[in-house]
Formats: C-alpha cells, sequence, structure tokens
DNA sequence: ATATCGACCTGCCGGC
DNA sequence: TGCCGGCAGGTCGATA
C-alpha cells in the first residue's frame, strides 16, 4: 500500500538494516521495471557503503559512500522482504550487507521502478524537477496550496493526486483527508475558499502523519526472518467502505472518476 | 499549459 | 471446476 506514509515506514525499516552497512551484493532479476533498470546498478553498488537513507515524495532514497543514491519506487504492489528464506515469484532485485543482512525488493505488478543517480544531480532527476511540496513540510500551508490551485479547473480529488502541486498522497489518504476536511471530491479546487483550504492542509498533514504513526508501530515485523511491509491498520473513515455509514450517519457512497475509485459522503463532504 | 484517458502488469474475487 | 469481468495503494505520456 504504497503511498507516503507506507515508503516512509518502508525507508524506516530499510534504515535499520543498511544505514552505514557496505553492499556485498546487489542483483537485479531483471531488466527492467516499470522502466529499464540502469545496467551499471551493480557495479555502482557493489562495494558502496550505506550512508543513509531518506523519502522523496513517494520515492525511497539510499544514499552511498560513492555519492550515488539509489531511487526506487513501489508502484501499487512493491514491497521489500527482509532476510527471506528464500528467493521468490516476483523478487525483482536484492542487496546484501557485510553483516549478512539480506533485502528484496518484491513487486508483483511491476509498476515501481529502480534507479541510480549521483547525489548532485538528484533535484534534476527527470520525476522530482517539477514535484510539489513535501504535504508534511512547513513549506507546504494553505497559501502554497491555494497558489498551486490557482487557475486550475480540474476537482479537487485530481489536484491532490497530481504529484506536481502536492507530492505523496495517493488515492487512499486523498479520500480521507477530503473526507476529514468535508470538501466534496469534485469540488473546483479553484473555487474552495480559504478557510477550507486551512482545514484541507491541516486533514491531509492528519492523516498523514497518524498512517505514518500506524506503520510505525508494526515496524517489529519489518525484521521478522519472514517480514514483510504493508500490514497497516486499516482504520480509514471512508476509502473501501462504500454502504457503510459514515459518522454523521449517512451512507458512504463510490464513484469512478477518471478511472479510479472514490469513496465520500455526500452529506458531511460539501 | 492543462485536462483526460489509455497503457503498463499480475493476482484475486465474485458471478455464471 | 473454469472462464470472464472488474478491481487494486501509481503515474507516465499521448492526445485534444
Amino acid at each position: 500500500m504504497p503511498e507516503l506514509p507506507e515508503v516512509e515506514t518502508t525507508v524506516a525499516g530499510l534504515r535499520k538494516v543498511l544505514d552505514g552497512q557496505r553492499i556485498t551484493r546487489a542483483e537485479a532479476f531483471r531488466a527492467d521495471l516499470r522502466w529499464p533498470i540502469p545496467e551499471d546498478l551493480r557495479q555502482r553498488l557493489t562495494g558502496a557503503t550505506i550512508t543513509g537513507l531518506g523519502r522523496r515524495a513517494k520515492y525511497g532514497l539510499i544514499y552511498t559512500d560513492r555519492d550515488d543514491v539509489l531511487i526506487f519506487h513501489l508502484g501499487m504492489s512493491g514491497r521489500w522482504r527482509v532476510d527471506p528464506a528464500e528467493m521468490e515469484k516476483h523478487d525483482h532485485f536484492l542487496l546484501e550487507t557485510a553483516a549478512g543482512r539480506v533485502v528484496a525488493l518484491n513487486d508483483h505488478r511491476r509498476f515501481g521502478s529502480l534507479d541510480i543517480v549521483a547525489n548532485g544531480t538528484l533535484a534534476d532527476y527527470r520525476f522530482f524537477a517539477k514535484m510539489g511540496p513535501e504535504p508534511l513540510s512547513d513549506e507546504f500551508d494553505a497559501e502554497v496550496l491555494q497558489k498551486a490551485l490557482k487557475g486550475r479547473k480540474a476537482p479537487i480529488k485530481a489536484m491532490l493526486l497530481n504529484q506536481n502541486i502536492v507530492a505523496g498522497l495517493g488515492n487512499i489518504y486523498v479520500c480521507e483527508a477530503l473526507h476529514m476536511a468535508g470538501i466534496a471530491p469534485d469540488a473546483l479546487s479553484e473555487k474552495i475558499s480559504k478557510p477550507r483550504l486551512v482545514k484541507l492542509v491541516i486533514a491531509i498533514k492528519v492523516v498523514l502523519t497518524s498512517a505514518i504513526a500506524a506503520g510505525g508501530s508494526t515496524l517489529r515485523d519489518f525484521a521478522a526472518p519472514d517480514g514483510e511491509l504493508g500490514y497497516f491498520a486499516k482504520d480509514w473513515r471512508v476509502y473501501g467502505r462504500e454502504g457503510e455509514v459514515c459518522g454523521c450517519g449517512a451512507q458512504v457512497k463510490r464513484r469512478v472518476d477518471s478511472g479510479r475509485s472514490t469513496f465520500y459522503c455526500a452529506k458531511c463532504q460539501r
């Protein structure tokens, strides 16, 4: 379930295993995921020491002492398996450390990606260059959001899914944040009042922060021999709850917008 | 520039 | 039991 909170939790888990470690083996088991995997990946990683891990939007970042950054995206179905007993179907990439720890990237739909770039060029990375602010940063506030939405005709849900407006939200947390803020998914972005945008920004931060906190509580699982990431408390208020009763007493509705499910409450979201 | 939509993959579930 | 349609946490890139 890789939106920002899941990537954040994934990176935190990987950090415990990889940070400061020397890479003794780096191997891809296929030439591409969504995009080609760089051919020099193995050579650039093998023997390098990992100096830190980070995240940008839904991308995980693994820094090495060769001034490289390994960039991964989990797509829809990606997850890292830690110290797997054996390789499984859809394990596409593996890192092993001098300490004997192994992490394997498993992604059955292959919408994820793996790339490596020089650290100094990270900001210009083709998928980062036009990206919007991190939703949890102080930089992201109602002013910034209002500016970004100015002149935009698309509904607010589409705008929040657009990584160039704000980077890291996906279908689940957009539905959740809009519900928490009481804003209809199809509200015209440009017309949403400043006070409501303030509320929306707060909702986004609250929803993401609590999801990260929930993910954090499962970090123990990450280090388990057969550990895998991806179980998080499913305490969603609307997502996946079509037909269930909203807090206000009305029924949660589901609608499909440009091919994606939208869950909302027509009574409390206007 | 912006908005929309098809495409990329595999797996699972429900219905017939 | 099997087949088929629909659905899934993402987003790029082609089109209008």
